[in-house]
Formats: C-alpha cells, sequence, structure tokens
DNA sequence: AATGGTCAAGATGTGCACAAATTTGGTCAT
DNA sequence: ATGACCAAATTTGTGCACATCTTGACCATT
C-alpha cells in the first residue's frame, strides 16, 4: 500500500530536495528558481512550494524579490569564513554538551563510513564525495544529544557547505578525498576508544584545517 | 510622507509581533492562533499571515495541525536545559569569534540600559523587565561581528525566552530585577575597560546562575 | 444508560486568479 | 545616432474559494 504522504512530509522532502539541489551546485549561486517550474516538476501548486522557498530564504540559501524571482545566493567570503569559526567552536561542543554514549552500533556506523570513503578513494568523484560528506556529517552531530546543538550545526553546515565544494576544482580532488578518508580513519579511533569527545575534536581540528586550505586557494 | 512597507517590511514586523507577544506570553503555552482572526486585526489575508506562521513554526515556537489550528508550544524542561546549555557558550563565544571594539557609543548606551534598570528597580514590573531583558540581549550579540553567532543566539534566546518568565512568579520579582542589575553593572565595568571577552563572561556566568536558580525552583 | 456512528462546524492545506513590481525591448522624438 | 519613455512580458505577492482533516456533539441503537 503506498501511503499518501501529509502536508508536513511533503514539505519536507521538498525542502530537503531543494536544498540539497543548491548544496551540490545542481543550482549554483545566481541562478533564478522558478516557482511555477518548480510546482510544476513536483507536480504541486506554487502555494506548497512557496512555503518551502520561504524556508530556504530563511536559511539564507535563496533570496526572493518581488518582480525579479528567486535567486540562489552568492558566497560572501568574509561571512563565510566567520560562520566556519562557528562551525570549529560546535564541533567540539558535540563532545561536551550531552554527548551519547558510544554504542556498537556506532562503530559499525563509523567502519561503514571508512568503507564508502575507501571505496571513493579507489574512484574519486566530486559529487559522490560531498554527498558522503553530507551524510557524515548527520552522522556526527548525532552524537550529541542536544537537539538545539544539532540544529545550528547543521543549518550552519548547509549554510556553508557550497563553499567547499567551488573550492575543491581549485585544489585537487584525490588529495582532498584523502583528507576526508583520514578524518574518517581519525574518527572511526577515537569512537573505538570509546572517547566522544575525541570524536569531536577531530572533527574539530579537520575544520580548522579545511578553513586553513581554503584561504591558500583564495591567496 | 507615510511610506507603505514593502512585503519584506511587514512580513519582519508581523514575526516580530507575534515573536513578542509569544515570549512575552501575551499567547501563553497551548493558545491556539487563528489565521483568520490574525489576518484581521493586521488587515491582511490568510496568505501572508501563514507565511509568518510558517517560521514561527519553523523556529520551535508554535506547532500547526491540519484540521486542529497553530498551537503555541508548551515548554519541555529537558530541552529547555540543553537550549540553556548552548546558550551559555554561545555567550561566551562572543568574546572571542570578532568582537567588535569597545567605542564610546557602545558605553553610553551600556549606561543607558543600567538607568532603565535601576528605574525598573524602584519600580518593579515584570513585563518591563522581560522586555528590557529583550532589548539587552540584542545589545549583547551585537558585540560580535560575526553575523550566524549572532542569528543563533538570538534563535535561542527566543527558544528559551519564556521559561524565565514563567519561572519568575515562584522567584522573586524584586530579586530578579536586582540579579539583572547586577549584571548591568559587571558588563558596564567591563566595557568601560574596553575588555569584550569579559563582558561576554560576565553574560555567561549570569546564564550558568539563571540555570541554576531555575533548576532549584523546580525542586 | 452505555455505545457506536454520523454529521456539522471549524481549522489548516491547496489551487487559482489577479495585483504589484521589475526588467527588457522597442519606438519615437530630438 | 542617441536618449527618454512606454508598454509588454515575466516574476513574486496577495486574496479568495474550495479541499481536506479533526473534533465534538447529537442521535439512534442495543
Amino acid at each position: 500500500m503506498s501511503e499518501q504522504p501529509d502536508a508536513r512530509t511533503r514539505f519536507l522532502r521538498l525542502h530537503d530536495t531543494l536544498r540539497m539541489r543548491i548544496c551540490l551546485l545542481d543550482y549554483p549561486p545566481g541562478t533564478r528558481l522558478s516557482e511555477e517550474a518548480l510546482a510544476a516538476e513536483f507536480g504541486t501548486s506554487r502555494t506548497p512550494l512557496r512555503r518551502v522557498l520561504a524556508r530556504l530564504e530563511d536559511e539564507g540559501l535563496v533570496v526572493s524579490q518581488h518582480g525579479v524571482g528567486t535567486i540562489v545566493t552568492d558566497i560572501d567570503p568574509g561571512e563565510m569564513a566567520r560562520t566556519y569559526d562557528l562551525r570549529r567552536e560546535l564541533a567540539g561542543l558535540v563532545g561536551r554538551l550531552s554527548p551519547v554514549p558510544i554504542t556498537d552500533e556506532i562503530i559499525v556506523q563509523a567502519n561503514a563510513f571508512l568503507d564508502q570513503g575507501l571505496a571513493l578513494l579507489a574512484q574519486p568523484d566530486i559529487r559522490a564525495l560531498a554527498h558522503l560528506n553530507m551524510v557524515y556529517f548527520h552522522f556526527g552531530t548525532a552524537l550529541t544529544l542536544n537537539e538545539a546543538l544539532r540544529d545550528m550545526s547543521e543549518r550552519l553546515y548547509y549554510r556553508t557547505a557550497r563553499i567547499w565544494l567551488m573550492a575543491t576544482p581549485h585544489l585537487n580532488l584525490t588529495d582532498e578525498t584523502a583528507i576526508f578518508v583520514s578524518e574518517l580513519r581519525d574518527s572511526l579511533s577515537a569512537l573505538q576508544a570509546r572517547d566522544g569527545q575525541a570524536a569531536a575534536d577531530v572533527r574539530r581540528a579537520h575544520i580548522s584545517l579545511c578553513i586553513a586550505r581554503m584561504n591558500a586557494v583564495q591567496r
């Protein structure tokens, strides 16, 4: 029996889909999103779609201008740097504020992430890397029971996810994949030691290094 | 010339108004907000109003249920405690991440806040106290140039503002006012010393103490 | 009297038509 | 040739009617 999802579920799916497209650069900054075209694509009317766009605007991913259109936001380097600063601090807090006990199940999941990372290393693919990074990020925030911390971390993540993806062509894809895999490895080690704070610190360190690499590109 | 505000401005004013009503307990938890009634009150139709309610729902201040209504959220003590934990950490970060230089103008403003606090001490009023606390909170977040940190702090503030207001009847209004005034005094001292980090630490400490007082009430 | 069903009232969700705003292209006067 | 101006096209914003869902009351049946 195929259940007809309710309004809230439809909204969340739509929001997730569009957010993913923006963050994976299917809609690069400056793209004009047509309410009517999107409504047609998803088989709905403009009304529910407009709510999704409104939320994306609240999240800072698009801006709507009367008579002009709804445009994917561009990225201000300075603001993004400051957002990364905050993300780094929040990553550290995940280990301190209401950390979850590290279970075997969590270690199994971390192992699975490492396997997927290694597979990507054998066959690099920037889009798959970005997607894995996204899923892995959610895994990381799930290591705290603090809902507010999770929500804020994810909100900021999606705000900045595009930056790294746009910078990577200027970096080296294989190198970036290797760096990500080493993060996965370090995380796994920390989790195997049942040390959630160490896992959070690994993440914090890698965000710092990511900031440094991107700053190096701009030079 | 009375300018007709554009859609965005109208939206922000409406959102601000409703958020204030919720946080000052004009609409206590459980209140059912009627879209039609609110639309009539503000001289608009349901459509723009629904966008405001949607944003309030994203912020966790109301929930909309199809066929039932839009209801002001109740407060889960555990979640609120964790949210306060995060607020405390963010308050400390305001002093470290992109702090603004402390200007004479800032000190003048801090002095003005202290004056208003003293006036309240002479004539305690819980609602006026809550309002002053709200405005003062914005003053505090303005001490960082990190937009993301400001946004997150304010988002979390409005998420928790009601808790303290609901707890205060069980506390002592004059005591709470005096504590707030002492926070204003401590902040002013820190700012006069041109020490933004100290000002942030004052705030951090007072959030900690506030958590402790509210925990004491629940016993 | 208890219980089950049915229906009506009222709420949010959706679709559509129109209003308002901006851009773009052309046209006309200079 | 150029500049200003206007109109048409396109887009988001708003209002309204209707669809869908929930709740509670009322009534019939057991």
